[in-house]
DNA sequence: CGAGAGTCCTGAAGGC
DNA sequence: TGCCTTCAGGACTCTC
């Protein structure tokens, strides 16, 4: 499932192939995801140029001209969605929703989503403003994050800090995987109230969030040069984890075994002997 | 405002 | 073998 290392692997991948091209045909199989896609977006984009690809959070942003009287295409890949380049002599399989034609090579980018979580979206004008970003926390490997940031937001806070930190008013991109994967590299356990966790702890947090990050963007980075397939299948690496989908195996720092429960309907993972 | 539950959807996995 | 149930997940939206 995307978290954001696979987004941001996905705008590098699709960046050589968007960036200067313009689009000349759009074709909307099924417009219903998380939200409808906008009836009009043919309209707005055929014949304009794709001046960038952006990431906020999860979320990309293709600048479509909006410089130009365009806009911004925004781009959610939910849980189970993948942008890919390709061609039109490759039938669309199911779940292939949308397809954005360019006039480069006849390269064409395909979203497949079976379980439409995922969003696209317009926003006109030359400044990607829209409610899902307005107020989206700091960028988690950006300056603005720190620990700092967390232990001022999570003052009086009683919820657990794994649901804080996966709040992206609090900080975007840190989905349900590396929650848990950077709260056993900071070595908290995930049931403590947020607001009860001292500034120095939310430094180490905040360094293993960057870390475990950085690590997973890395590993996508070493499959980017196949990760448009000719099949079209997105070449995701297989994350190796700490903890997540661990449950009953031993830890792999002490042997003991790795903890599931439930917080907020969500699955997590813990040491019970790492993680305090 | 915060906290918790509900919601969308499909495919995989498990039970019988 | 095949049907049925349960679960997973991102993140908005609703209720209290």
């Amino acid at each position: 499932m995307p978290e954001l290392p696979e987004v941001e692997t996905t705008r590098r991948g699709l960046l050589p192939h968007l960036v200067g091209a313009t689009i000349i045909d759009v074709t909307v199989r099924e417009a219903r995801l998380r939200w409808p896609i906008p009836a009009g977006l043919k309209k707005r984009i055929v014949s304009r140029v794709i001046h960038g690809v952006a990431r906020r959070g999860k979320y990309l942003l293709w600048d479509v001209a909006s410089a130009d009287g365009g806009g911004f295409l925004l781009c959610h890949l939910g849980m189970s969605g993948s942008l890919f380049a390709t061609t039109a002599s490759v039938a669309p399989v199911k779940h292939d929703h949308v397809d954005i034609v360019l006039n480069v090579n006849k390269t064409l980018i395909r979203y497949h989503d079976p379980r439409r979580f995922g969003a696209m979206l317009w926003i006109d004008g030359a400044i990607p403003t829209h409610p899902l970003l307005d107020r989206l926390g700091p960028e988690p490997l950006s300056d603005d994050f720190d620990g700092a940031h967390l232990f001022r937001l999570s003052r009086n806070r009683a919820v657990s800090v794994k649901e804080f930190i996966m709040n992206a008013h609090v900080v975007v991109g840190v989905g349900n995987i590396y929650a848990s994967e950077a709260l056993f590299g900071a070595g908290i356990r995930p049931t403590i109230a947020a607001g009860r966790i001292s500034r120095a702890r939310y430094g180490l947090l905040v360094a293993a969030i960057r870390q475990t990050l950085t690590n997973a963007i890395a590993a996508g980075g070493t499959s980017l040069r196949d990760y448009v397939k000719a099949d079209g299948e997105p070449g995701y690496f297989q994350l190796v984890t700490m903890v997540y989908d661990r449950a009953q195996t031993p830890c792999r720092v002490c042997n003991t075994l790795v903890k599931m429960i439930r917080q907020g309907q969500r699955s997590t993972y813990f040491c019970p002997r790492c993680q305090h």
